[in-house]
DNA sequence: TCGCTGTACCAATCATAATAGTACAGTTAT
DNA sequence: ATAACTGTACTATTATGATTGGTACAGCGA
């Protein structure tokens, strides 16, 4: 399971979604598997039950996660949601790139940072 | 000079601190080029004076600015100031990485889109 | 029926961005 | 000296969004 930083300023709602996003993304929750319940959840992470409903509701409304009332929310297995997540996160990428090459940073060393950061992942990460 | 986007949900603050990063970084200001009086800019952009100011006074604390009481504000000549914008940018960029891998993007498809937008910014940008 | 599940409200709280207004201090030119 | 500009410093207020707290309803399963 994933981890809540509440000093981050990210909202946590958001933190939710993407936590689950991820899970899936990584493979340790596959289309079928069951998410916590919305008042399970918000009690582990000590916040509010609707602070979960509501970034369940996001996840469900993108499709990545479906909810049965009286039984529980579940990943979708369905490929259209992962594909939306992809599409997503490939505008918020170049969103990031646009904005470093605003700061200026160009376009030969940002490949450089992204080579850098995969190498050293492989060599002494975990 | 730059754009503000009212309906981003970027703060107008911040928005204004990256306008001048972009201009500096673009070339356009250089060090010692004078910038609009707080009062000039905050009414060309029929924003609050205040709100200016706070994007000059990050500025200034950054060191990519200085200013003058009852002279105004200039762009710095200080290269350690647009250092510190360029190391800021490149942990900034790195984080949005980290977070597309979350999302599912690997690093081959990242190196993709930035060779992309910029072969696409060669052909028909402006 | 009981206990779990998701869902739907609404009001209150908290933090932050932005506004509005005023005042003070330094520079420049007349 | 005066006027008109500059940056700077406050305080108070408004607006917005995230979060919380509480309650209520509906469906599922033992």
């Amino acid at each position: 399971m994933f981890q809540l930083d509440f000093k981050s300023g990210v909202p946590i709602c958001d933190q939710i979604v993407n936590g689950f996003i991820k899970l899936k993304a990584l493979g340790v929750l596959k289309g079928g598997d069951q998410l916590p319940s919305v008042r399970a959840l918000a009690s582990k992470f000590s916040v509010n039950p609707n602070t979960v409903q509501k970034s369940y509701a996001i996840l469900e409304n993108s499709g990545i996660i479906y909810s049965v009332k009286g039984k529980g929310s579940f990943m979708s297995d369905d490929e259209t949601a992962a594909n939306a997540v992809l599409e997503s996160a490939r505008l918020e990428f170049m969103a990031a790139v646009r904005h470093a090459n605003d700061l200026g940073l160009d376009v030969d060393e940002m490949i450089n940072l992204i080579k850098q950061n995969s190498t050293t992942k492989e060599d002494g990460d975990k």
